[in-house]
DNA sequence: TAGATTGTTAATCGATTAACAATC
DNA sequence: TAGATTGTTAATCGATTAACAATC
């Protein structure tokens, strides 16, 4: 891997979607692919995916493409989905349910470890075998489990203090369902913001702007 | 509003997160605000927001500013948030259910008017007054109150043939939490993506690349 | 060897930033 | 009027696409 230019957002953006489509080849048996039949599958530019993986080495070879099974796994490398961080949930909510029941936390690279809600209505209940627990418990639960990574779905006016927080109790990434801009605060923590309405009004936008317009 | 050229993705998927900062402005009593003030709160540059709002107009004044609660105005119908799209949700699960209780439909230009759910188990349960019903009563549904956009929650295997039906039935938006590729089959249509399992592998990336990286 | 396809360099395209004249 | 700040054009930067020599 070569490990001396940074890595483009654009680029790392599009990985996790090359390693989806590379476990569904490997899942249909398939053994080698080529750049042009994963940008037809993919609906890229050939050369926009040999740029992509060469920005990690050349993972393919002349004149017969890349190996499906070696390439699934040099992006699950890349991705580090082979280490797992260890993960808490700050929210149990709605969405902080669903997603605790719902993501395969240990396919992407992290195990969750904790749940945590300040609502004792949740106090006893179990998710992935997780008990909902207090905030009280926090600071020793870190101290204990040292969780590295907070998934956010607490609401909007809990964030900036709850973050602080976090960050004393030693964590340093955020999967971030809230409107608060961490990054502006901590700018060296790995951040990465999930804005489901931002996502909701741009959706909005294109139907409102397209041929058919408001009906 | 120019209506001429096409607005950029880039540009589009700034609309919301612009809208959000000018809601707060105007709630916190702000009248007016320079590009060079909303740059610095935005983490932007005064260029890209001047660029930006001159897509569609100019809504500013030179020497003075732009005046927040026009700005904010304009922003939102832009995006078309004054006019309420009606919407259903499909698939009732943890993530539907999240996203169907947690969402503020009406300020986002849309209205959630049915939800749908193929388990029995889920038959008669109410998430914001609606019923939950099964998708049997779907294309009666559609007959009769013309939805036009669908919350994509059901598992990965059953979206295709769903989205074949509710093309049929007249709809022709979608949020899609689903990792199918409706645009590959239907380019016209008004797609969203939230793929979760992808933001968190990006964020594995981050982590695993950082300084500390696997720890 | 001939054919195929990569890795990589060069060309193009688009998005962001800088600069500044227009003007409130 | 003088000062401030926009709207807009030009310059820069980065990302995507095209081309092709290297090579399996």
């Amino acid at each position: 891997m070569k490990e001396n230019k940074e890595i483009s957002a654009s680029v790392v953006g599009r990985l996790p979607r090359y390693y989806r489509f590379l476990c569904e080849l490997s899942a249909a048996g398939e053994v080698r692919i080529s750049s042009r039949e994963l940008s037809e599958r993919m609906g890229l530019t050939a050369s926009q995916i040999r740029q992509d993986f060469n920005c990690f080495g050349g993972f393919g070879q002349q004149g017969y493409g890349y190996n499906v099974e070696q390439l699934k796994n040099e992006m699950a490398a890349i991705l580090g989905l082979d280490v797992l961080t260890p993960a808490i949930l700050m929210g149990a909510g709605n969405l902080g349910r669903a997603v605790a029941s719902q993501m395969r936390f240990e396919e992407m690279g992290f195990s969750l470890v904790g749940i945590f809600d300040t609502d004792p209505a949740y106090r006893g209940m179990k998710l992935r075998g997780l008990q909902i627990q207090s905030n009280e418990k926090l600071a020793d639960f870190c101290l204990k489990k040292r969780p590295r990574m907070a998934i956010l779905c607490v609401p909007q006016d809990k964030a900036p203090a709850l973050v602080d927080e976090l960050i004393l109790l030693g964590l340093d990434s955020f999967w971030n369902f809230s409107h608060y801009d961490i990054r502006a605060k901590y700018p060296q923590a790995n951040v990465t913001n999930v804005h489901l309405s931002d996502s909701l009004m741009t959706l909005s936008y294109s139907i409102k702007n397209s041929q058919n317009g408001g009906k």
